[in-house]
DNA sequence: TTGTAAGCGTTATCAT
DNA sequence: ATGATAACGCTTACAA
């Protein structure tokens, strides 16, 4: 492994102090005088001087490192929810000085996989923890953290959790779509879901004002393929569809390309929405409409939780607005 | 903090054993009797043991994150050049049960940011680092790295660098789009970059075959809006451009979008190729040609590197073939 | 203000 | 096969 470096005890010798005046000029903490901090700090760029991280944590019984877990959704392609979560708590992470470790897991994974997970929760890793809702393994990990009073925050929904979460309305949001369809006099409606996540659908239902029944529902996996892929189903079990309400934007992308490929107008024949509002979905063509999740605001609330969560002080749910983004896909 | 959790000493007190014991049960390394291993094993998950990750990488001097290091280009949105290479190195990673810590840096940023990044590197954090070439930043972390003997992998091109990196040849790459332009007879080209990269520039001139005056250049970072706001710039200065290269998919999106507000069309008008070809591009519409880096397959190269690095190995520097991925935008 | 020394929770080297 | 015990490199009472 790597070259060993100098320690504390090395470098104290050379600058004839002792270990606990090199330490205190690196730590606010203790007293020492202006001078000889100036002095060790200088040696210390002179000699390469920097403390070891991990007897760092061990004796200080800390650390500053969030972990982030969340589960893979698509095992094709980068997931762009997480990607843009990820963005706004690096972004804010940043601005305390913490750093993040990642941790993905398979949507439905291993026992063995999860315990790995766990393991990184229990064994002091990480100073807390951001858990991303949305499979069983999210329910394990949030109960591990939480019974090994590791401090933790969800960001989704999880049964039975109250607090520590940052949550957002996919119900609502869905209705907004669903009462919008409406409101254009659009009838014949179809919805694209990734797995079940029978909120949206249900948004979706009473947005539209109409029964389970009239509406065509489909449930295809995450990810541009499975929005081409969904198309073709609708086309063929509903050719009278003429609009369509998608769990995120690339399914939502991946239908529209898939539409225009069959000569299918968007929106004329079809008006389509999709979920999440990523980056990308502005610029598509034609530009994409979404529900709005704000997704890196998420990211840096979950961070502001997080760090509460870890100086002890409470964190009630917080709820984050979402709302329709109308742009030339409807 | 986190309520204390058990330590070894206690658990090992609890069953009646030595901590040598219950240590040589979880590793792999000393010989112990299956059957004292299993009961410790069963009484672990029974009474929560988990080691203590800190004092577990002190006593080896060794550790099982790796870091990754980028320069953010673009504090707008999230990098879909980063994410790709990300999800490469995440799924290569976790099959070999490692984690990634994750540590952007402003692309033009503070010494004292760049310092913090050293200091990760420094302090043992990571067992090896795994740095994206790009900006200033990233050379000064690459001698951090190597100084210290802390095993580094670089993706890309960084001045004095002849092993341990992973590259890809942006200047060929661009050349392909250049000669495919030159194939297609188009003759007034423009090219988009994003900051100052003479490599992808000057591989467009090679391909094109004509000289530096002949096409209209321009640098206006990278991202969606860039392109948008490039496609202003050059419909202006250059009104008979029919083909461009952009230095990524965004800057390529964006342009494309805000050419067709203008009812421009693609590709007839203008026939426009990206850079990297990230997801995205395939189900952009119209399909968005890229020259292709196969990013998530240099995550993975980069993995795999690190590892041989950090088990001592040589590294000599991997070339990734990049290709045209010709789609319907050009 | 500075030094001494006792932890922090493991692993690993000796013995046994 | 198992048990003592000395590291590992730092922080932090406590003493000086």
């Amino acid at each position: 492994m790597s070259q060993r470096k100098i320690t504390i005890k090395e470098f104290a010798g050379k600058l004839g102090v002792s270990t606990a005046t090199v330490s205190r000029a690196f730590n606010t903490r203790g007293r020492i005088s202006a001078k000889t901090r100036q002095y060790i700090l200088n040696k210390a760029t002179e000699l390469g001087y920097c403390a070891n991280v991990h007897a760092k944590n061990l004796s200080r019984q800390d650390t500053s490192t969030i972990g982030f877990f969340y589960p893979v959704i698509n095992s094709e392609e980068p997931d762009y929810f997480i990607d843009e979560i990820m963005f706004g708590l690096n972004n804010r992470l940043q601005k305390v000085a913490k750093t993040l470790q990642v941790n993905p897991f398979p949507e439905f994974c291993s026992e063995e996989t999860l315990n790995l997970c766990r393991q990184k929760i229990l064994s002091g890793s990480t100073g807390g923890v951001i858990i991303v809702a949305g499979s069983k393994g999210s329910k394990v990990l949030f109960e591990t953290a939480k019974s090994a009073a590791v401090p933790y925050v969800i960001i989704g929904h999880l049964l039975g959790i109250e607090n520590n979460a940052v949550q957002f309305d996919n119900e609502h949001g869905a209705s907004l779509a669903g009462n919008y369809f409406r409101k254009i006099n659009r009838s014949h409606p179809a919805y694209i879901g990734g797995h079940l996540d029978s909120a949206k659908k249900q948004g979706f239902i009473n947005g539209l004002k109409v029964s389970e029944d009239q509406i065509f529902i489909t449930h295809c996996g995450y990810g541009f393929r499975a929005g081409a892929d969904a198309f073709q189903k609708v086309i063929k079990s509903m050719p009278e569809v003429d609009c369509v309400l998608c769990a995120n934007d690339p399914i939502a992308m991946g239908f529209i390309s898939a539409a225009q490929a069959h000569n299918i107008k968007i929106p004329e024949d079809i008006a389509v929405i999709g979920f999440d509002d990523i980056r990308p979905s502005r610029f598509f063509v034609p530009g994409l409409s979404s529900v709005s999740l704000r997704l890196s605001m998420i990211g840096m609330q979950a961070v502001e939780m997080i760090l509460k969560n870890m100086n002890g002080e409470p964190c009630p749910t917080q709820h984050i607005e979402c709302d329709l983004v109308l742009r030339e896909s409807s």
